[in-house]
DNA sequence: CCGATTCTTTGAATCGTTTCATTGTTACGA
DNA sequence: TCGTAACAATGAAACGATTCAAAGAATCGG
């Protein structure tokens, strides 16, 4: 009822010594497959678990790995976070995940914490300058795998997306299907996935003799602040009016599709065609299904794990940032005017762009 | 550099004995001044960091609390978590998470897992029939709280939310603003949730002489599914229609809102007035912002700890089953004829109607 | 200055597992 | 039958923190 079984009763039990106990679980090999049936019928019997505390104390170090995510809520740390539980689950070890909540408190808890629990390694998408941490820990034997940042591979490995090309990916594309009369919609450039986004569009546009980029600033990341761009455009002459609208996130582009269809004076996409970033779930379901760039979110998760692996493995501090190019998902939003109504995807295929550090 | 620092280590180098470094750690009071300071000189010199296993392995039991969530990327569940943590913190606990994502296998896992770290208690929300595996655990002394689903009180304690309540407010709601030709929009009624909702907007319907509810069967609790049963509805003739619709969740409640808004000829809220269920992010920034019925998520979370709480203090079986009442959100979605525009919460209070068991 | 009291500090024992040198057992070829 | 491998089983030591009885130091009143 209240202490549960330790080994020492299951030897006891069985009749055997703890060591032997001991390699049943761990070397079954080792043992007769006499003595194996007793002690396991002892196990079953005392209904032992093992106890992990006291398994870490001797080994040094536990079977877990720390993650600490921006945002659980959010669908691309949703998915990079099941990716690498599965991953992780492959090679025998469990994730503790954090959700720091862009909370620099937050996550230095949690650092804190996984530090006690003494984690094989961390994975860790970072808000506040962790750096010093992060070092401290990688001196102590705990390697650090840096997600959704790139980072100074003399230092870290990192696994990171290229924003750059996924803004390129999404103007070609606009530029591919005969629109030539280019808008950007984006919050603050100073977010730094926001400013690649831009560069890798301007990219492609400077690629096209005639065709042009116009920007437009949004106050946000947001479907309201999607709206509040669209209600701007609708208000345009016609000759004013762009043809195909890159927005820097999935949010942005429903609010500007809701702007633009609301009044039924401009179509999508005969009129204007309009891409997201992200491909979130309601991508899909708008009212026009929408185009959009989307991250490998997977890839990301499961390769962050086998980073850590490899830096655990081999002690030598050889680092490696991986950085994955996004894909390119064509919906009606952005329809060519011969109008194939197939949902497809092209670009990356998941494949690692890796360089050696 | 490889190992790091045990409490012996800053005994050594503070000149002290080891139970002293472990006085200053766990009752400061009990070691003078200048002992202390030398002590925590060395501490921080070395950058030691207790060993948790060590710790938990002398205690008996771990300072962390297993919580096994159906999906950490529904918004529900997601919320449920955070204010799970933040209460656990204030008692000094930390939030092991695991994501069962529905899958049976993937739960027990996690319950084996929490299992070998001697976690205190859990918090669950089951996918498969896990009585058996929690009935084993209490008996060892890890209790166990349900979340989100009503348990029997005489074995477990369980937070929930009362769906029958929130079905019945949603429908009284549209009731209130002079709605009489009512109909429920939502998948198979085999789904508990659904089912409880659609009884308590049958109970206030039946509570106003002149109004009905008609059931409109949807495939599933999609966005693609709602908008199918919005495209049955703009095809009947207008005597036909309902004027007042209340869909099982917010998602269903988009899909049908898309259908009505596309081809402008009926009007939200003017000719059907809309309501959803979960009060998702995107309810309020709907092209049409959506009323809907919220959960008191955080409540859940932080109840479900406080439940626990109990449990571990008094060594009694005591179990309570908490069951909230969800809130209505009033947004333009349903706004009345003479259209008040300001968005408006009333309902529960987020206070429990508890139930002693 | 002494004995009593309170305040500090000590260090061995303990938690449950793994490891490994040692001992005990069995089988087999010569 | 003996010597030697190969195989099985043993149990003490170690991991690092906490606990607690006991020893030591400081303080105080008389």
């Amino acid at each position: 009822m209240s202490r549960s079984a330790s080994i020492k009763d299951v030897a006891n039990h069985a009749r055997v010594a703890v060591g032997t106990v001991s390699n049943v679980l761990n070397y079954p090999d080792r043992v007769s497959q006499r003595t194996k049936d007793r002690v396991l019928q002892a196990i079953d019997e005392l209904g032992f678990v093992r106890n992990d505390a006291a398994r870490q104390l001797r080994a040094g170090h536990s079977r877990t790995i720390g993650l600490i995510v921006l945002d659980v809520g959010n669908p691309f740390f949703t998915s990079v976070v099941r990716a690498a539980e599965d991953a992780a689950a492959l090679q025998g070890s469990a994730v503790l995940l954090g959700d720091s909540g862009h909370d620099a408190g937050r996550e230095s808890n949690y650092i804190d914490l996984f530090q006690e629990q003494r984690v094989q390694g961390l994975l860790i998408s970072p808000v506040g300058d962790v750096t010093e941490r992060l070092d401290q820990l990688r001196e102590r034997g705990v390697p650090t795998v840096l997600v959704d940042r790139l980072a100074d591979e003399a230092k870290y490995s990192s696994v990171s997306v290229d924003d750059d090309a996924g803004g390129y990916l999404a103007a070609r594309h606009l530029l591919d299907t005969g629109r030539r009369r280019l808008a950007f919609v984006g919050g603050p450039t100073s977010i730094r996935q926001v400013e690649d986004r831009l560069q890798g569009a301007q990219r492609a546009v400077a690629e096209v003799p005639d065709a042009s980029l116009e920007i437009l600033d949004s106050a946000g990341q947001t479907v309201l602040a999607g709206r509040g761009v669209g209600d701007q455009l609708v208000r345009r002459a016609a000759g004013e009016l762009p043809d195909g609208v890159f927005c820097a996130n999935d949010l942005l582009a429903l609010g500007v599709m809701q702007s633009l269809t609301m009044l039924h004076t401009l179509r999508i996409p005969e009129d204007i065609a309009l891409i997201g970033y992200d491909d979130i779930d309601f991508a899909v379901s708008a009212v026009v299904p929408l185009s959009s760039i989307r991250q490998p979110t997977e890839a990301l998760g499961r390769t962050a794990i086998e980073l850590l692996a490899e830096e655990l493995d081999s002690d030598k501090p050889r680092h490696r940032a991986v950085i994955f190019t996004p894909e390119l998902v064509v919906r009606q939003s952005t329809a060519g005017p011969e109008g194939s109504s197939a949902e497809t995807r092209s670009g990356s295929s998941e494949e690692a762009a890796a360089t050696a550090g």
